[in-house]
DNA sequence: GATGAATGAGGATTCATTCAT
DNA sequence: AATGAATGAATCCTCATTCAT
């Protein structure tokens, strides 16, 4: 058993069993954006890790638990910038096009996590925690209210907006999730900077479409 | 090999062993379209189509050649429609309104193909038959040069061009994966007529835009 | 099983049904021969007849019959020889050089038997059919007797006699039967006209030693 | 990995996990010896040790992988003897008659060897370990060397030699994969000690006809 | 906190066999 | 006589989980 240290540990630094949970995490949320949840293996989050399967089981009390914590964890800040966006009640504070920029942002320094996304899309939002689940569908609501009072977005008819909504999501996330075939098909990375940039300017783009306040405003 | 028969069989009746074979193979679509290559057994396949688990291999010879069975009967048709597309020499045969339309409507006769292709994209496309594979790096630099070749769309940026398709193709991919989800949290049908409709238009709008020959021609 | 002919066929000619049993014993005894009787299966033996499983149904049983037909084919003019030679009254029709070139030559020409029989041997003759059970011990016991009766061959003690019975057995058949591993690991076909020759002439010594009346009298 | 213990542990006692897999050993020794690779399962094993299927997987990989190491734990004695015997430089030190003996009392600890050995044999060493293919074609031409050296051996022919020492080998190992076979059929066990005895005595004298320094002093 | 060992449940696959055609 | 289809039984193996150490 390692002797607990003497001396407080330096600020930012923490408790080695914290950052087994971390890695932990890190290569769960790895393995289950590759394989989905069936697909990946206790086995394989305790190689990538370094250590027993066993040991998985003294910081998550199960395979299911770890999965909804990688994916609370993972979701967690992108809810939050988009939670903001959301709840904004000025039109002013509603720049959405920093909105993108924030999520595009994020999702670059967490790439797994459209691909957690969209599994989890795929398989009905099973394992969804409560918590989660109940986010989605007010947010939802949300942003549809949103869309409909912005004047400019009228020239989209009523019920097409939550289509564009969704649009906009699935290409989003789409563009993470086909980042590393993309890249074996084709050659060129869309995780690189420069390709990145390129796709935040165009949801930019395509999201400033669909709130444009005045759509001659555009160049 | 069983003896061809005497009399011509009614049209749409087939031998026995084939309706079975079929039968196998829609419920492994549904049930991969579903959970993924993982997520699915072979003891639900049999269940579903009535049949012990061992029937199934007097049709298919493993669990990856009956996925493999599945994807190419699937994305077949598919491919046939965008390769007609791609490959139409003169302009003015390329109808993109009407491929779009082709596209919708094959895939809402068969809504879980959607999802088997993200499965599959998800999983880096590792159990994409060769044929297959051979096929997408090819139509994906034929839809480039086509979409550069259209004097319109230069209004993208030719680097933009590729990031577009994608956005499309994610749209429409993830419009029919999120439809179940979609449903259970919103209580909208995302594959009734009227929806199906709507998207399809704004599919078609879209795509219009983007090989628009005349950009000024735009409201 | 198929009806015994009414009329006796023409010499050389055979029903089709019999050439196709006879082709399912050959390719069985081959496989049994190569992999034991729980090694070998019936896929296997369909495969290099050229026939489906269900098939060899149509000729024998079960595959424990096939499996003790091959056996009883097999082992059938081996102990015709052995059987002549021990039954032999007069000591003077009793010649061991002469036994030895038969058998020997009858393995020759069916290499399996003798990895038949070891592969039985080593399964304790679980699957020895009552018939080839009865035979072996009888005559072992006579071989026994005869090689007691015999003068010069008193020179070994009364006990040994049957271990040595055994040795020139394990010699024979092993011979044969490590004939394809000793090909592989130095080159050296022990099927071969030249090494058959020479292994004969080596057990016709041996036994000629067991029973020689008088030592003396051997070159 | 365990902690290597602070006080070296008593002489015969291991560490349990080591007991599980050395009783893992003995069961599969003794089945793969009595069916072969196909005719023992891993139910038979675990049931013989006491234990469920998946805890043999805790010890050994594979079915393999415990049949090459049932393999190399019983060859490997084995083989230090015959290896020391054909290595000795001085012929003095060969004591032809000494080998056999020892091998003879090893075997007998280890009756299941000599059927474990001729089951590789017959499958052809499909499953031998690279170490083990990669002893026996040396020790063989070492083997056939020494026994040319031999200045009494020359009254065989120079080619009869190889064939000498595999009726030696056959006839030592055929005598142990026979003995359950012989002691059904005979009443008589060959395992027990004055079959052994008598069985060894033979043996010894063979090998010492084969390498008798003096031809002449045969009687 | 970490791990070796054990295990129930279940997964894909093979096999011998049957039966209708 | 031949075979496509179906299946019960069994095989090897994996996985998530538990527990004593």
């Amino acid at each position: 058993m390692p002797v607990a240290p003497a001396i407080p540990l330096a600020a930012g630094s923490r408790r080695k069993g914290e950052r087994t949970a971390e890695r932990i995490l890190d290569a769960a949320e790895a393995l289950f954006a590759e394989r989905g949840f069936d697909g990946a293996t206790l086995r394989d989050v305790a190689d990538r890790v370094g250590l027993r399967i066993p040991s998985l089981y003294n910081h998550f009390a199960s395979k299911d638990s770890l999965y909804a914590a990688v994916l609370e964890r993972g979701i967690g800040p992108v809810l939050e910038v988009l939670g903001e966006f959301v709840d904004a009640r000025d039109t002013d504070s509603r720049d959405s096009g920093r909105v993108v920029e924030r999520v595009m942002a994020l999702l670059a320094r967490r790439p797994n996590l459209p691909r957690l996304v969209l599994h989890e899309m795929l398989s009905g939002g099973q394992r969804l925690t409560p918590v989660l689940r109940g986010w989605i569908a007010p947010a939802f609501a949300r942003a549809h209210e949103m869309v409909e009072a912005t004047p400019g977005a009228r020239r989209w008819e009523r019920e097409q907006v939550p289509l564009l909504v969704l649009a906009v999501f699935h290409a989003v996330v789409g563009y993470f999730a086909i980042a590393p075939l993309y890249r074996e098909l084709n050659g060129i990375d869309l995780l690189a900077d420069s390709s990145l940039e390129r796709q935040t300017r165009l949801m930019r783009e395509i999201v400033a479409a669909l709130f444009r306040l005045d759509a001659a405003s555009e160049p």
